[in-house]
DNA sequence: ACTAGACCCTGACGTTACGTGAGGGTCAAG
DNA sequence: CTTGACCCTCACGTAACGTCAGGGTCTAGT
């Protein structure tokens, strides 16, 4: 039996009024109700729950939040890994906001008057539509997209473990080619690499090369992810990020 | 000839049906108008602006934002060091929340379910409502103080000179009284105190000896304000927010 | 002087994410 | 059975604008 609207109020992140607003609009249903209507929400659900906080922390509107985590490739790990990166970059903005104020209270001191453009360019620095956007690449938003999210629906669980077991070969084959000395724009890296692109392309949403570079990098960036590929190897995520440029360059 | 709306809007920060929205609800309406009627804003509402879209930017409600601005002891270095200060706590949430992305990543990772509460707590860290009351209680908002407000618009030039010098004064017998040696609980630093709290009291808002601690603690706190005091004396902000915390415990 | 384009104005409906309250049912303890 | 705490659905209201309609103003070009 899980907890009811009252007690995951009480943990105090969301009203009662949140968690059926939530609930009427598709974005978080409680995965049981009692015969009586009574809404009781499980663990997967606060883990959702959480999901959607961050991102509703981050400025994304709520049927955005609802898109983006509907995704059958959503991957609650990668989303946390864009929440982390969001949110550096968030506390980035008020570092510089900070400066402004100290700017502000300097210009006052000195009797001056700061400049317009000066005054305002720290406000709307933080600007959620940009990540929006690179979530909506990495999870999709085309037309072409949203047929491979219907095909991605009807995998079996045999499926998914294919995909991982892929995956994982694929991970392995680059570590074992960088093992064995191979230059990341060597032709069996390159194929590696788009034998990689492939399986996204081909199981998920159209990857095109740009994207394609655009998640090389963010292998790297996250270091999260970074540790993913390096506890293969150290050094396999800059490595398959390497050959993923020298594929999307081979391919013009 | 000030900035038109659209040119107020290319800075960046605001657009032109924002600025529209401000006007019409009071909150910074243009220094001058056309026959044309159109809007031009000069430097002091600028100066306005940027100090509305700081508040604005910590959760503020604009009506708030006026009541906050509209008060005649509203200081504008004042304002900026509260901003500060709440920039400063809502950049330590962000690091909070950092965390609490790295905790649910090392969750994932173990397979471990987390507990609730620890979920949830860092949402809702920072609430500008803390803020609002210290900066009712430093602004004011009962009737007595709104009649207060009434009496300070009647102030003239002269009058707010006589406050100025007033405050100076005391801040240099201040400074006298820590020269000579005198303890910040001794008599004379504490009539001081309540020279300085009863200047408050009847010139401006009631200023009980609670709110009077807060502050003498502000002083000490904001770096600015400790440098307005420490500029007369090294070692003085300090000195005036014991004498006052003396002169409050002896009140009772 | 006329025209076109950029920008201004006021007025008003719509959007987003809930807050608040009405009216009534459910559950558990006394 | 009663009472109090909590649940439900429904629906109007709020805050802060976004968007659009309809029309005026200003400036440069013709």
């Amino acid at each position: 039996m899980g907890r009811t609207v009252g007690e995951v109020a009480a943990l105090g992140a969301v009203s009662v009024r949140t968690l059926h607003h939530y609930d009427a609009i598709g974005l978080l249903s409680p995965s049981e109700r009692s015969p009586a209507g009574y809404r009781f929400y499980g663990d997967a659900d606060l883990e959702r729950l959480q999901q959607v906080l961050f991102f509703r922390e981050l400025g994304f509107g709520l049927a955005e939040i609802g898109r983006i985590m509907s995704d059958a490739t959503f991957d609650r790990l990668e989303a946390l890994l864009l929440q982390r990166r969001m949110l550096e970059e968030k506390a980035r903005q008020l570092g510089h906001m900070i400066d402004a104020v100290d700017d502000a209270v300097d210009a006052m001191e000195k009797g001056e008057v700061m400049d317009d453009k000066d005054m305002f360019e720290v406000f709307g620095e933080f600007d959620p539509k940009q990540y929006e956007q690179e979530a909506r690449e990495r999870w999709g938003s085309t037309d072409a997209y949203k047929e491979s999210v219907e095909r991605a629906k009807k995998y079996t669980k045999d499926d998914w473990k294919q995909v991982k077991d892929d995956q994982e070969r694929v991970s392995l084959a680059f570590a074992d080619a960088m093992g064995r000395g191979l230059p990341a724009d060597s032709r069996e890296a390159m194929d590696l690499a788009e034998e990689h692109r492939l399986q996204i392309d081909r199981r998920f949403y159209p990857c095109s090369h740009q994207m394609h570079v655009g998640l090389g990098t963010m292998y790297v960036a996250d270091p999260r992810f970074a540790r993913h590929y390096d506890d293969f190897r150290p050094g396999l995520a800059q490595y398959v990020c390497d050959a993923i440029r020298a594929n999307a360059k081979r391919a013009g």
